[in-house]
RNA sequence: GCCCAAGUGGCGGAAUUGGUAGACGCACAGGACUUAAAAUCCUGCGCCCCUUAAAGGCGUGCCGGUUCGAUUCCGGCCUUGGGCACCA
């Protein structure tokens, strides 16, 4: 130690280490159980890593170093997310190919990745964009294919005018592109589907078994969106076919005074009478015309008389048959029966076009004027045989009444819609499937997977839809694989979200060529045990991976049906109001704090800032703080290494006390508090170390708990110590809760709850010795006084209540 | 509109099961060491009353409740952030 500035020498420390862990790696006895803690990989930019960066990388670091101390062989791997939009733009505006930017940018994030000294095994590095990756994508879609999953659609999608593509719904959410924030188009399409509707169930069902963020499971919930209720069939005044809608209120039925079908319904055409044909269709073609967004923003209901008429199935009432834009033809069943007493959307169009308002439910049975449409609970009114019956079990005994009618059906419906799996973009995984004349569609033969992207110099996204890929005859135009014809290459890719689909399986076993993972490393390795990322990827990624896990279960290749038992969402780290960015201008390097404080100390400052999973603002002022704290942490054991004495009854309280608090907050993954902790038992324990001297025991276990946090450090100290093995080869001390008690202990004396005294007992004091005592410290103000009641917390506080 | 978080000193934040509110750190102020500075060490640091001290009072967004005792539990509101949003 430079003994004139009282600093350690970070620099060198951390140096000598980084070089001694890359030549005799730790974390490699592939015996030990496993323990899988994996970080959401990033795309790698160009424009390289901030500290809000960081933040995600170091708790799980900290996690995964952490569970390698107690015994577990850690499997943490990096690898990038080199496909899709962000990298093809990126490349677009730097005019340079997207395999050259990715090559690029991939090399500065690796770099950039190795300055936090997380214990990644680059043996395991993988990209999405290598062939041997893909060529694993591409045979799960085939896989799909064949199971009847991957299907083609011509249909209206959300295209987004900006990033010239289409978009999945998950990517259209909020009517804003995820990516942009563009509004999409609507626009005709024929494209590559995934059924994952028929996993919805499954998929909703399984979200009991994670230990996830309510909010996340929560989300997945909604977007699932399953509701119950019944299909109703509605008679056509004078044809002999039905209206069939989707409800959830079959108690409402005899409220039904109007039907709205969606513009879109199949049966709009045939139903409208000629003197209506012109009004529909110029409706039809206006809505037609407009975006989501604009059809959401539409404050005022709208829509038109179609002039047929169906017949309530309860009521036998005449019922008119309109079309409006704000029943949506992809949910349920596109027509609806209109309940405007008891429902706002059906009791607006009711005012707006004069349609006739029944009240079917009421709360005290009473009939009263309806100013609003009632949504709440009440009885069954103006409903014939069930009048009286509470509108909860009006549901079952509507629906019931209907199934022997034979005119309805309880059901379940979804709001879940597949997936939109092709993208009209040059820099994704090609689609491996082969339109031929004869056959029709095939897939590529598993032998000759993967079907490679070819090299161009033109790349750019078109207008028209059609992939870039068209463009290239001598690429599109191939052999049909099973009449041997001459055949045509499909020519859409896949979106960005296929590789981060299952990319974690492949990490445990990443140059099998064979097979997407071996049975042996599938059932030694995985499933993932914890995974640490941001909150972005709620129904997004962490969706479609559960899809492709329950997939890949389905036909053997995995044996569990979830892929991250434990998920993390760390909060964002912002700066001047917006989350950090480069592009924004407000993001803050870790290269200048790094040589001004050192990564140690960088390290435990992000954890410091506030709880791991809130948003946090960035200001530079406290890493003082946390440097000094090292300095001081380390002086400690300088001047202590050497000259330890022997344990003590305090100093061994005083251990223990160090080992519950930082491992119990370790476990709840209050980090911020893990490091106020250490700042707290490092002061305590210099104090003691001066007063008496301190035990090698205490210092040993102090460095161990450390490592996880301050790894260089740590080891450096580990070694002044003595220590001849790496301190990461050691266990993670245990704490005993006896030995951790202290002699000692302060009682609070209350006097109606108010704090009084504080009077210090042996922690093996009697209730009558503490009340006594009690009694004794408060006695002037007792006087003149009556007890009323004492209350007695053993080892905590006495309080008197006094009249 | 519906749903979910959060609200504590000048600042970031802490408080295990309802039991001393403000740990730890930043900033600030005073002191020690030094020719001086840096570094380090010590002391103080919620607000009010008071020359000071003692004693007292108030205090965890607001109003109320439960309790011997509430940052913590319950009811009602306010503010901020996030998610969903014509899903019948």
């Amino acid at each position: 130690m430079d003994t004139k500035d009282r600093k350690y020498n970070f620099r060198q420390i951390e140096q000598k280490w980084r070089d001694n862990w890359e030549k005799a790696p730790i974390n490699t006895d592939k015996t030990r159980p496993k323990f899988y803690c994996l970080d959401m990989f990033p795309y790698p930019s160009g424009s390289g890593l901030h500290v809000g960066h960081w933040r995600s990388y170091v708790i799980s670091d900290v996690l995964a170093r952490y569970k390698l101390l107690q015994g577990h062989y850690v499997i943490h791997p990096m690898g990038f997310d080199a496909f899709g939009l962000p990298a093809e733009n990126y490349a677009i505006q730097n005019n340079v190919h997207p395999e050259a930017a990715v090559k690029e940018s991939a090399k500065l994030f690796k770099r950039q990745l190795e300055d936090i000294c997380a214990m990644y095994d680059w043996d395991m590095e993988l990209s999405t964009t290598d062939p041997s990756f893909y060529k694993w994508t591409q045979w799960i879609f085939v896989q799909m294919f064949k199971k009847g999953l991957a299907y083609e659609k011509e249909m209206p999608l959300n295209w987004c005018p900006a990033c010239k593509v289409v978009l999945a719904n998950e990517e259209a959410a909020g009517g804003e592109c995820e990516r942009c924030g563009a509004p999409p188009e609507k626009k005709n399409l024929r494209q590559w589907m995934l059924k994952i509707t028929e996993y919805g169930e499954r998929l909703l069902v399984d979200l009991d078994k994670l230990k996830w963020p309510e909010k996340v499971k929560k989300m997945q919930a909604d977007w699932i969106g399953k509701s119950y209720g019944a299909k109703i069939d509605f008679e056509i005044d004078g044809r002999d076919d039905n209206i069939t809608v989707f409800t959830t209120r079959p108690d409402t039925l005899f409220g039904a005074t109007f039907m709205v079908l969606a513009p879109e319904h199949a049966l709009v055409k045939e139903l409208t009478t000629s003197e209506n044909l012109a009004s529909v269709e110029k409706y039809i073609q206006d809505a037609g015309a407009l975006s989501n967004v604009d059809r959401m923003a539409k404050k005022d209901k709208t829509g038109v008389f179609t002039g047929a008429y169906a017949i309530n199935p309860l009521s036998g009432e005449k019922l008119e048959v309109w079309i409006s834009d704000y029943v949506l033809a992809d949910y349920g069943t596109g027509a609806i029966m209109c309940v405007p007493g008891h429902d706002e959307r059906d009791f607006e169009f009711a005012k707006k076009f004069g349609l006739p308002i029944l009240e079917v439910i009421s709360l005290d049975g009473e009939l009263h004027e309806l100013e609003e449409a009632y949504t709440g609970d009440g009885v069954m009114v103006n409903s014939g045989e069930f009048n009286g019956l509470p509108a909860v079990d009006g549901k079952e005994a509507v629906a019931g009444h209907l199934a022997k009618l034979g005119i309805g059906e309880k059901t379940v419906n979804y709001k879940l819609r597949d997936w939109v799996f092709s993208r009209q973009r040059y820099w994704g995984e090609p689609i491996p499937l082969i339109h031929c004349d004869a056959c029709g569609i095939v897939p590529v033969p598993e032998a000759d997977l993967p079907v490679t992207l070819p090299h161009v110099d033109s790349y750019q996204p078109t207008d028209t839809g059609e992939s870039p890929l068209a463009l290239i005859d001598d690429w599109v135009n191939t052999t049909c694989p099973t009449c041997c014809k001459a055949a045509k290459r499909e020519t859409n890719t896949m979106p960005q979200w296929a590789g981060s689909s299952w990319y974690f399986l492949r990490y445990v076993d990443v140059n099998n060529d064979a097979e997407l993972i071996s049975k042996e490393a599938m059932e030694k390795f995985l499933p993932v045990d914890y995974y640490v990322g941001g909150i972005e990827h709620a129904v997004l990624h962490l969706l479609y991976a559960r899809f492709y896990t329950k997939f890949l279960y389905d036909i053997g290749v995995v044996n569990f049906e979830e892929p991250f038992t434990q998920l993390f969402n760390q909060g964002m780290v912002n700066r001047f109001g917006m989350k950090m960015a480069k592009s924004k201008g407000n993001g803050v390097s870790p290269d200048g704090l790094i040589d001004k404080y050192g990564r140690d100390a960088l390290r435990l400052y992000i954890l410091f800032l506030g709880p791991p999973e809130l948003d946090v603002d960035w200001n530079d002022n406290g890493i003082e703080g946390v440097f000094r704290f090292l300095n001081k942490l380390w002086r400690l054991v300088a001047e202590n290494v050497g000259k330890t004495v022997a344990t003590t009854p305090e100093l061994e309280q005083a251990r223990h006390k160090m080992i519950h608090d930082i491992s119990t907050r370790m476990e709840n993954l209050t980090l911020n508090t893990v490091v106020s902790g250490f700042m707290e038992h490092t002061n305590k324990l210099t104090d003691m170390a001066r007063s008496g001297g301190i035990d090698a025991d205490t210092l040993r276990d102090m460095i161990i708990l450390l490592a996880p946090y301050a790894p260089h450090i740590a080891a450096e100290l580990w070694e002044t110590c003595g220590y001849t093995t790496s301190v990461f080869d050691a266990t993670w001390p245990t704490y005993d809760k006896e030995k951790m008690a202290e002699s000692t202990i302060t009682i609070v004396v209350q006097m109606n709850g108010k704090l009084r005294e504080n009077i210090q007992m042996a922690a093996e004091a009697t209730k009558e010795e503490v009340l006594a005592a009690a009694k004794a410290s408060v006695a002037a103000r007792l006087e003149g006084t009556i007890i009323v009641k004492e209350i007695f917390v053993p080892g905590k506080l006495v309080n008197f209540v006094v009249k």
